[in-house]
DNA sequence: GTTAGCACTCCTCTCTTTCGAGTGCTAACG
DNA sequence: CGTTAGCACTCGAAAGAGAGGAGTGCTAAC
């Protein structure tokens, strides 16, 4: 029953679809003939839509309205249609992004970001910040804070700080805490935190070796700091601005994405999905099978430093996105944010 | 023309309050009479309401509904007619607040603060953190990232990190860096961050007594460090709760809320203002002139340490809120939280 | 001073009607 | 045989028309 899809079908698919994208509103046939000439009659294009309809790329709300792209409509538009225009160097100099993200902290640097994708493509940013225990072990640091309680101050080779407070064994001096640190800062440097627990558990093993009771405690310690190491974060920034699209005058969607920008894990997994894959992802509606976020697209890429992939960030908004527009925003913002991460010598 | 508020007219206006906190609905001269029984009859009702409102304290959104308080109405309502009950030792226990709070980083602390104030109120929770510049300096730390870059990592006596990256003299050995640390240490522990930049300044100009060019540095660097320290910070949680209320199904009105839960300034003013008195402090609707929460009410309380106040808590919701209940929620947490931060010896 | 009675107002809800955009089908056309 | 004009039909959105009802203010009686 379903004829292929030739390059008329293709041609008015795509008509359509950018009309909608533009419009938010379902797409007649005549709207199609008009906008863009085709060469063919009304009757012609309804002929197309029928048959696009039934190969499930498009659908109508109802009998009397135009069609709307489908979700499988959308995938297959940007797989087989979209052409991304990339930015210049001329435009990507303008734009001026680089300047407003040079000479930041790891975490400002990444919430500017968050900042930038949500202004430029007027949905919300997201930036999944390098998971700590990927990042490389560059300074540990022990700083009493009263008989019971110290704080263990991690430093990445970026540059971000983590830390936590622990309980400490009050004989300890303070010139015993700087050997402790010494010995640690010795021995743990340049790896990932990752290979950093694994090398603490490892020195551990060997404890009976090591008769020096304080290099004992200081593992136990640095072990104990690392343990429940806080969970990912995520830059969310512009929430607003995805209000301003018709799709969220429907109140119920709205709260169920909102809940889902408060939980975040959904949105960690998500973008933990795309860290797998390099380059721009697109996730569409119900693709992702999460609810709370049904109706949405979610465009995507990874950044990354010399040592790899270290992070994702990526524009959240509903399935009718201007695709053409948001996708080398996101590309672009990525690639910049590597170049500053890797050229930063951090 | 305006009568003075009788004992009668208290009681009415205080019943037309309460139901309207209840239904949301424009409340009748009827129900007044049915709901509450003040041996009084619907038209004697009336003529009381008709008097209020001239007082202003109610008004009617049209001629054949019931009526609804106006701000006027609440502050009084909140000023003169409101019973505050608070929580018995037995509830504070059952609550368990106490438990979800110990034992966690400041930070942390603030932000589940936030989340209790919100999950137990319903509407949005607001933690202004303390500034760190009144915070009590701990530790400073100069940790070197690169040729370029130095990390320079202040600790309150709180627990509370702040750490900002700088550009220090490459000519500078590990062991350098270690006598500044020392040296600064030794001469800022115990000021509030305010001191310390004032003795700062006040070092540096006896600089020319200061033989040793390391000490200088040391502080040119501290004091760079601590130049455009980092504004400050609220913890928003619970944005979702507020959108359950009925004010809110206005999208406008919904929309610009958020968009002062995004800037953040708005709050951090407003809040910074109830930062001058101690206890609870209400903001109701328009007395705060800032548009974006329009119709909304902050219940606010500060809490302290042993130093003195040191930040803000608060609930924000619509002004028709439950006065009676959430105040007393905000009084309590803010109270638990300064008996935390005093009691642990921060 | 309080209350019952009553006319009046104005919102809300529902039901209809109208309107128009858009369709699918059919028959004619090149 | 694909394409197109014509046309009946469908269905939602918008506008209009009551009906219903809650609530008021006023007046006059208690």
């Amino acid at each position: 029953m379903s004829e292929e899809i030739n390059d008329r079908s293709r041609k008015i698919l795509e008509a359509i679809i950018e009309d909608y994208i533009a419009s938010a509103e379902p797409v007649g046939s005549r709207a199609v003939t008009r906008r863009h000439h085709l060469g063919v009659s009304p009757a012609t294009v309804r002929n197309v839509m029928a048959d696009l309809e039934e190969m499930g790329y498009l659908k109508a709300p109802h009998t009397s309205a135009g069609r709307v792209p489908t979700e499988k409509g959308y995938r297959f538009y940007i797989d087989a249609l979209l052409q991304v225009r990339h930015f210049s160097e001329l435009e990507k100099e303008r734009l001026g992004w680089r300047y407003r993200l040079q000479g930041k902290k790891t975490d400002e640097l990444l919430r500017e970001a968050g900042k930038i994708l949500s202004e430029i493509s007027h949905y919300t940013g997201l930036v999944l910040a390098p998971r700590f225990s990927s990042t490389i072990f560059h300074h540990i640091e022990f700083i009493k804070l009263s008989r019971e309680k110290t704080l263990v101050v991690f430093v990445s080779s970026s540059g971000l700080v983590q830390n936590k407070i622990i309980e400490v064994d009050d004989s300890l001096t303070q010139r015993e805490l700087e050997q402790m640190t010494n010995y640690l800062n010795l021995t743990l440097t340049g790896l990932t935190i990752h290979e950093v627990k694994a090398r603490i558990l490892q020195e551990m093993a060997q404890e009976k070796a090591l008769y020096d009771k304080l290099m004992k405690k200081a593992l136990q310690y640095s072990r104990e700091a690392l343990q429940e190491e806080g969970e990912e974060e995520v830059f969310i920034e512009g929430t607003v601005h995805i209000l301003e699209h018709p799709e969220f005058a429907d109140l119920e969607k709205m709260k169920r994405l909102f809940r889902a920008f408060e939980q975040k894990s959904i949105l960690v997994e998500l973008l933990d999905k795309s860290q797998k894959t390099q380059g721009v992802q697109i996730f569409i509606g119900n693709e992702s099978e999460y609810q709370e976020i049904e109706g949405c697209s979610l465009i995507a890429s990874t950044f990354s430093n010399r040592r790899g992939t270290i992070g994702t960030l990526g524009v959240i908004g509903p399935t009718r996105m201007p695709y053409s527009t948001v996708i080398p925003i996101v590309d672009y913002t990525a690639k910049l944010l590597s170049h500053i991460l890797e050229g930063d010598a951090r």
